[in-house]
Parts: structure tokens; C-alpha cells; sequence
DNA sequence: AATTTTTCTGCAAACGCTTGCAGCGCAGAC
DNA sequence: GTCTGCGCTGCAAGCGTTTGCAGAAAAATT
């Protein structure tokens, strides 16, 4: 490879054509004020009229970092996800960061070649949403020494930021409202990955359940992560012959799904089933009833995710602590009193 | 800046704990098979305990190009953009190359940044997938001589294939349709960036309503793309005192809006008002009552522009056509005979 | 054993940019 | 006229890879 004579665009074109050299086209490029302003415009004409673009790998490579946010989320269809993903890339964009997204579909080969991926793009800061990470993965991340934050999954570590959401909460108060509406026979309807030995969510439905009403026999069922799971756990729940008369969802996703599969059946909501969900994504707001929930601020929480990762002053940045977010319940019209039957 | 002796991972660390040079090391990164193995072996382990990750921009500014996918979409959270997104991503990954999208949120600012951004990666292939795009922006992306495919918006380039969907075609189905249901007094919801002159949707309903009942008196009204938009633009509707007995909206994703906020007047649909949307996205079979829609073949388009940019055969990677999509009726329930008053 | 062939490895240039430092030209001070 | 200071600009090293080429080591051939 000797003497490959360029014939891409790069800065030495543009300094031959503006009659400078390349480093005055990179003191115009980054606005370094330094430059005199018959010189500035000479380079910016001879940059529009070759149409130029820098190439940023070259600029990442010179200036030892890019201004990139990396983010990794499970399910990007999930608008629980999406609203985070808005919220930190409006953010990014108010600083002129660079945003790149991965999604892992749940699955932990895609979560490591995200990962790789993140930190061999040097990316500024990193923002990791998903339901579960080996800790493994969690030390590679911490070794790579780029600012993450994580949300609800491992433990602060000096560059790694804790965010949780107190879901023990959240449920708690979803089956006791439920339980002052007379409901006893209740079933909670997970995703895959919300099985695992550790989950919280549906751990703490069954501690709940078993306090307010120690005879009842909560059931579990579970689908994929989607309006279709939602609906194909709510078939299997149908057809196990088991009749509650409220389901809790982990999420408002597949709240919807579940609905539409009961709907399906002939059963009213709430009159015959009451149905609950998580996270009172907007969805929750337009389907038909709308959905009793719990809110999560996922707001609130992109905001603290990129303070915390990439804010400038220097006391938000305080990476390496754990943050716990409380959730409230939202009444709709997916839950009413208990069936008689 | 000279003589900064580095402390980052780089291949040298490694090539050094290995006791062998960094082109050895780069051979066996990126699994070039003429290394000796006992010789690998040594240099993969040295990567695996320095914990090394290649820095993924010195690794594209050396080869001279990137394996990135670049995608650019008006709103994903829109389900109609995140369709094509997931399917382009899906055959992205399935030949080693990374994915990098990018949301304009319907701002010509933000396309504009996106492209440089694009460009700025040296992206080996672009996929956008917009409403509209200046003239000017088109002759940049052709200019930058990446393969790239457009939906639905410029004219085939050298560089650019262009994959349209036949609108007419699909407006023209559910107006004969509707029509033949009785309904005279129609209006069409769409989003403010349908709104520019050349809205081809817009303009083919009214010509449509036009031809199959010149009498009608076909209302337009608009707002921001999503749940919200369609909730308010149906408000405005109700409150201009217009009372249609079919509503046609420009995608799924506001139609469900626009059920909603009818359902809150006490509408019912479809006994009151039908309802139909456009793109079929999987909401559209969930909510309630099911959407009557016009299908999008998302998942095809999705592999046309994958196999047009990035395609690995030479005459699947045809770059520079047109390639046009029909779309099929999908009638479900939200829409009925008219209502006579 | 000498020679040829085949493997394998290392050298060093190149990719396109940033940036510390040195130097140039010119205005004002002496 | 010489010197100082200042405002701009250019030189060249360095960022961490890849890769053509050449050379060393090992294997095969004679």
C-alpha cells in the first residue's frame, strides 16, 4: 500500500484549494477563533464547493475520544424503552453529542456485541437499559472506565451509576388497591425474561398476594415481550382454566396484548377481568379501556441517566452511585370491582 | 503533543504481552488464518487478560471505509419506521455490520445533521426513510457516492435507488371502498408534514372523493405524528362542527389517536363514524375496535433497500432504480355502512 | 548438504485528522 | 534601524489500526 495517491475528500484538498494548510482547515472546521476571517472564508467556500464532510473517525482517532452516547436498550418496540432512548438523545443533541443505539431483542450475544461494540467506539458515556447483564459483562463495561449508568440491573462501581426503580412498590400498591376491590384470584403475566430466578416484579406479586390473601393461588404465565406475547400468555392463562379476576402485567405493552386476547374471548374489562400494567407508557392512555398502571418517570430518568454519564457540571457528574426512583400507581378504567362468581 | 506515551489499550499492549508485533496481533483479531496457532492462541490470550477492545474508528480509518449501516427515519417511534428499521437491522447484523439510526422528528435541521453525520461515518451503506427532503440534501447524499436507497422521496441516481409505495393506489382502494359502504361525507386526518404541497396521500383522497362523489365536501385536518396528534386532530374536527361518517387517516399510528378521542365524545365506531388507517402495523390488529387499514409490506421493504445497498450479490446490489409497492386493503372493524342521519 | 519452496512474522507507510510549538510578517517602541 | 510583541499560519508528530512487501524460519526437495 505505497503511495496510494487519495482521491477521497479530506483536508488536504480542501487546505490545496483555499491555498492554506491542513491545519488551518481544521482550526475553521472547529470554529478556533484564531483565524483570520478573509482566511476562515476562503476555506469554508473551498469546503462547500468540494462539499466536504470530515471524515469523524479520523477526528475521533486524533482527539483520543468521540462525542458519542452510547445507548443499549432490550426492546426498542417497547415504548417503555423508546420514551429513555428520546429523552437522553434530546439531551445528547443539546450538547452536540452523537448518539448510537443498540437494541439486544433480550438476547445476551446481542447484549455482549453491543457492549463490544460501545466501548471499541470509545464512545463518551454509556446507557445501559436491559432486564438482565452478566457480571462479567458488568466488569467489562466498569474495566473499560467509560461513565455508564445502568438501570435496575448490578451495583454502583467507581464509573457505573445506579439507577433503579423501587418495583416492590409498585406492585405492592397495584395488589392491594386490587384487593380493596374484593380481587383474590390474581395472575401476573411476565416476559421471558422476567422469569429468570431473580425477578423482582413477579417475586414480590407473589409475596404480595400471599400477604393480602393467604388462600389465594396467584398463577404465572408468560409470552415474549410484545402485544403478541401479551396476547398469546393470556391464551395460555385462558386456557389452563384458570379464572382470576385481575391480571397484573409487567409492563403496559403487553397489558395490551392481554386485553386484546380477553376481548377476543368475550370477557369484559373490568366487569368480568380487571387488567393492570407497568410503566403508563402513552399507549396506556388511548387503548380501549384505558389502562390502570403504574407510571414510571422515564423522563426523569433519561434526564438523571445523562446528567450523571455526560453532565458538564462537575457535581451532576457524580458517576458511581445508586439512585432509587419511586413509582405511583395510575388509576384508569381497565380495573373495577371484583366478579361475583 | 510529543512523545505522549500512551496508556490506553491499544495494539501494541497487547502485541507486547504476546511478544509479537501488532500486525500479528491485527492478523489475528481479525481472524486472517495464516497465523500459526500456538502463535494465536498466545496473542488471544494476551487480548482476553488486558481486557483489549480495537478502536473501531482507527480500525475504519484505516481500511478506508466502515461496516455501518446508517439509517435515518422521520419517527421511530412511530411502529411504521421502527418495522423497517428492525428488519434492516436484523440483515445488517446478520453480515457482521453495525447499525446506526437516526431520528429527524420531522425537522429538516435534524435531517440535515443526520446526513453529515452519516457521511461524517463513511457509512457503507444509507437507508432513509423520510417524508421529505430538499433537493439540495439529495445531491449531497449522491455527491457522497455511498450507495444509499430513499423511501418515497427524490428520483433515482446513480448512487440511489428509490422504493415508493403506490399511495394512490391505496387511498383510492378505501375511498371505493367506503363508498361502497354509502359514506358521502368524508374527511382525512394527516400529520403537518403531509401537509407540504406535494402530499400525495392528501391530494389522492380528494381527488378520489371527488370522482366517486362529486357532491362531497372533503375536509383536511392535521397535526403532529402520533397518539397525540390524531387525538387532537380529531378534536379540532369535532369542534369545527364537521360531522363525517368516515375518517381516513394518513397512518395507523394516528388513527388509533383519533378513535380515542371520538370514543371520549361518545362516538362509537363504527356504528357513528368508520375509521381507516394506513401502514397496518400490528396496533392496528390490537386496538379496539381493530383498524380497518391499507397493508405496507414493511419487512419487504425493509430487505429491497438492505439487498439494493448492502446486498452481497452483484445484481441484487443494483443501486440506481425505482422500485414501486402495492398496497393491499385490510378491512377489519372499525368500519361499516354509514350511518344515516 | 545445498537449494528451493512454503509458512509465518515484522517493518513501516498510510488512513485523515488535531494540536503543541516554532516561525513568519508586520506594527509599534526605542 | 533594531527590537519586541502580537496575530496568524504551517510543520510535523501522533492517534490505533491495516496491509504490501520483504525477510526469517521451517519444511520439502534434490
Amino acid at each position: 500500500m505505497r503511495k496510494r495517491r487519495s482521491l477521497a475528500m479530506n483536508l488536504d484538498a480542501v487546505a490545496q484549494r483555499a491555498g492554506v494548510s491542513t491545519s488551518t482547515v481544521s482550526r475553521v472546521l472547529n470554529n478556533l477563533e484564531i483565524v483570520k476571517s478573509s482566511t476562515r472564508s476562503r476555506v469554508l467556500k473551498a469546503a462547500e464547493e468540494l462539499n466536504y464532510h470530515p471524515n469523524l473517525h479520523a477526528r475521533s482517532l486524533a482527539r483520543g475520544k468521540s462525542r458519542i452516547l452510547g445507548i443499549i436498550v432490550s426492546n426498542m418496540e417497547n415504548p417503555f424503552f423508546f420514551d429513555i432512548y428520546r429523552t437522553l438523545e434530546a439531551d445528547a443533541h443539546a450538547q452536540a453529542l452523537e448518539v448510537v443505539v443498540a437494541n439486544t431483542d433480550y438476547r445476551s450475544e446481542q447484549l455482549l456485541a453491543s457492549v463490544q461494540l460501545m466501548i471499541g467506539l470509545r464512545v463518551a458515556g454509556l446507557a445501559v437499559i436491559v432486564s438482565e447483564m452478566e457480571e462479567h459483562l458488568i466488569q467489562t463495561v466498569s474495566g473499560s472506565r467509560i461513565p455508564a449508568a445502568f438501570y435496575d440491573v448490578g451495583t454502583p462501581q467507581k464509573n457505573i451509576t445506579n439507577i433503579r426503580v423501587d418495583y416492590r412498590k409498585g406492585i405492592k400498591k397495584t395488589v392491594s388497591y386490587l384487593n380493596a376491590l374484593g380481587h383474590k384470584r390474581m395472575a401476573f403475566v411476565g416476559h421471558h425474561s422476567t422469569l429468570a430466578p431473580i425477578s423482582e416484579r413477579r417475586k414480590t406479586f407473589l409475596e404480595s398476594v400471599h400477604r393480602c390473601s393467604p388462600g389465594a393461588e396467584p398463577r404465572i404465565f408468560a409470552g415474549p415481550d410484545g402485544l403478541d406475547g401479551g396476547r398469546q400468555a393470556a391464551r395460555e392463562l385462558l386456557e389452563s382454566g384458570f379464572r382470576p379476576t385481575a391480571i397484573l402485567c409487567v409492563n403496559d405493552f403487553m397489558a395490551v396484548g392481554v386485553m386484546r386476547e380477553l376481548r377476543e374471548e368475550g370477557l369484559q374489562i373490568p366487569r368480568d377481568v380487571s387488567v393492570t400494567g407497568f410503566d403508563n407508557i402513552k399507549l396506556a392512555e388511548f387503548c380501549s379501556p384505558s389502562l390502570t398502571t403504574v407510571h414510571i418517570p422515564r423522563e426523569q430518568i433519561g434526564h438523571i441517566i445523562f446528567d450523571h454519564v455526560l453532565g458538564n457540571s462537575r457535581e451532576e457528574r457524580e458517576v458511581g452511585r445508586e439512585i432509587v426512583i419511586d413509582p405511583e400507581l395510575v388509576v384508569r378504567d381497565s380495573t373495577g370491582v371484583a366478579a361475583k362468581n
